[in-house]
DNA sequence: GCAAGATAGGTTATAATATAACATGCAATC
DNA sequence: GATTGCATGTTATATTATAACCTATCTTGC
């Protein structure tokens, strides 16, 4: 969902909403770990998680626009070590996979 | 650099240069691997690699804004096999981190 | 209680990023 | 030379995001 998305939902019952309103409030809700940025769509979800403090791995469905959360300490870890090689101290990690969900995979080999 | 400073600096020749002119040759660039975008700072780098079709690793100084250019195949088939598990078709991966760089960091120690 | 400052949220305006839609020109083909 | 197809130019606008300022409420010391 994007944030004009958001904005035109809340708007139903609260007309005199704005933009900034809506940023600082996925601003917090970042913060706390509830939403995340899906930083290659300009989008937000919530998370789906119940431990809302891990680094999220996004598979992005190129037909559908679903979008599956995963994670995987390895992968952070591996992450922060190849990044730290040179010195880098690393704080937030982006990680987004883009391509086709088994459902439109199936619908596609189908048609 | 963003799209529009791009624009700006080839605006000095050429000053009826739009916009989609950039957007499209920036496409073109992205599609042959010798440009890649930094989704999460919506800005564009050229590609510093000799082999132009790995999957890069960025690590993104957030002070300095200077970006580093990694790359570990073991990474990418790990974020492969996990987005897979579902039966998702990896397709094109994002791998951004943010952090601070050496150089910032003993900086940011001295003073 | 009340003035002074701090803080959160509302409001207006605009900046920054990106693309749609249409126009033009040029080259290849017939 | 007309026709068609593609690349690029051009205009306009959509989309995403934030700056700057305003207002109300809460807070702390007096």
């Amino acid at each position: 969902m994007s944030a004009y998305e958001v904005l035109d939902r809340l708007r139903d019952g609260n007309p005199r909403l704005a933009p900034p309103t809506i940023y600082r409030a996925l601003a917090a809700l970042i913060e706390g770990g509830r939403v995340h940025r899906l930083e290659s769509l300009k989008a937000f979800v919530a998370c789906k998680c119940e431990q809302h403090r891990h680094v999220p791995i996004f598979s992005i469905c190129k037909e559908c626009g679903t979008v599956e959360e995963a994670f995987s300490w390895h992968i952070t870890n591996e992450l922060s070590r190849i990044a730290g090689q040179s010195g880098f101290a690393p704080a937030r990690h982006v990680i987004e996979v883009h391509g086709q969900c088994a459902r439109c995979e199936a619908k596609e080999a189908l048609a």
